[in-house]
DNA sequence: ACTCAAGTTTGATCTATGTCAACAACCCAG
DNA sequence: CTGGGTTGTTGACATAGATCAAACTTGAGT
């Protein structure tokens, strides 16, 4: 592999051949809204390209809010932390979508990213961005329309966290994570985790030890097959009931059972 | 009681001599960020006044998003669902406060909002607040940093539900009681609650049981003073080490204790 | 290819908090 | 003022999941 490509610290300008007509995510940045023009004018408010390898940090808490990023190419968590160091992941985003909206008002980061695996981003200047934003109302529909996003992705976390079971928590992610390669064209039954066991765990609420042991569950039952970072979604079905449906996994203890959890769920 | 009064469909266009200028939450509307002319601007996209009675719904699951809504008085929890009915409150609001700004990209409400008292919003057209944002870029502002506002706050919730400790949870919440109360000019050491303790202890991510054992906790240590729904709060010191330190409570154990959980502390 | 740190898995044990149940206090509506 | 429904409180007990500990696996760097 090229050697220069994996220096983090490089700004590509080497590669401003690539233009964002060029870019592999520019369908994704289309969204941006500009309607005519689109070329010049992303070219004009990318403040410069960058790759971070992982564990890097693309933004910390704290640090002046002066940019947001669009991921060209690998992945990245978000999270924040308290003030005695427990940390809480908000997030894991992929190629394609805009990092760092959220701190618009305190002109603050409230946040922290850090690349999982080597990334590409645009870094947009803020201010730049604001300005064409305020020339171009499409681009501000769809600034709103990315924090709204955010708000309901946000929205879901917070039912998890307060209301799911540990097996729900797992089901459903392993169920977001296939919608999501799907909406990319990916396979939505086999792909692969940037993420380490203890980020799903920390971004779910639960001990790492527990995502494992619910991952086995899972594949003793058959639902799926996991081998290291590699997953595949063999049940979507069953793994849709377990995510949505409360009581999926008693009527299944049920089903091998005395009964008596069954007769609960009907009550 | 008058019938009409108690009528949650009733326009109340009687009251319609109070302009948004005599409006007592007009500074909070202020930062719609209409710098001229603001009073009839607002006046002009206010679609109707409404009062809703506790437990009535402002706005629910599923329907079309077509307006937002600003608190005058009362207060309003709003929270997201499973679809087997468990529910996860996600916000308590108050006077000045909007409501139903996320939902902007789906055109659906992905939340739903009850009056937690008698509650009057004024219901504002989004179509016609959209379009008055087109053309006033401080009101466009203004709406991102209200959402902007809104992630913020969610991400502390998330980082409560997902690591903080019972104990932490309810002392936190105080705490940001009383800063909200602090920041309207009211008592931040003396209010009343408008919502009960299922409210909390959902919102919290733990059982009711779980918040009354914690209040009378609190109030054996001399922390606050709890009578039915009025809240003193006589430690504030105490309760923010209790609320971001996460080894206060291993602390105080500590004092009256064996010394054992102080050296964990050390470690 | 080898090494070592990081990540993963599994088992044994512990505990914070949930659940269930009974009761007490409160608040309207009549 | 009075009765019934709602809300809050307290205790006893159960448990999901955390924590601790000990292999085992892997892959990045030499």
């Amino acid at each position: 592999m090229d050697a220069k490509a994996i220096n983090p610290e490089r700004d590509d300008n080497a590669c401003r051949a690539v233009t964002c007509n060029d870019c592999g995510v520019y369908s994704l940045c289309a969204p941006f809204g500009v309607d005519e023009d689109v070329n010049a004018v992303l070219e004009g408010i990318i403040k410069r390209r960058a790759t971070f390898r992982r564990g890097e940090v693309i933004f910390a808490m704290g640090q002046p809010f002066v940019s947001v990023y669009a991921i060209k190419s690998g992945s990245v968590k978000t999270f924040v932390s308290t003030d005695d160091g427990r940390i809480q992941v908000t997030g894991f985003h992929v190629a394609g979508e805009l990092l760092g909206l959220n701190s618009m008002s305190s002109g603050i980061h409230t946040s922290e990213a850090r690349a999982l695996e080597t990334t590409n981003v645009c870094e947009v200047d803020i201010d730049r961005l604001d300005e064409l934003a305020r020339r171009t109302p499409s681009l501000q529909r769809a600034l709103i329309r990315i924090m709204s996003g955010e708000i309901e992705h946000h929205q879901e976390l917070m039912l998890l966290l307060g209301k799911k079971t540990a097996e729900e928590r797992v089901a459903t992610y392993l169920l977001s994570l296939s919608r999501r390669f799907a909406k990319r064209n990916f396979s939505p039954t086999q792909f692969q985790l940037s993420m380490s066991r203890g980020d799903i765990g920390n971004y779910l609420g639960i001990a790492e030890e527990t995502v494992c042991r619910i991952f086995t569950r899972f594949e003793d039952e058959g639902l799926v097959t996991i081998r290291h970072r590699h997953v595949q979604l063999n049940e979507m079905d069953a793994l849709n009931r377990i995510a949505h449906d409360h009581h999926a996994h008693l009527r299944r203890l049920a089903e091998s059972g005395s009964g008596e959890a069954l007769r609960a769920v009907a009550s």
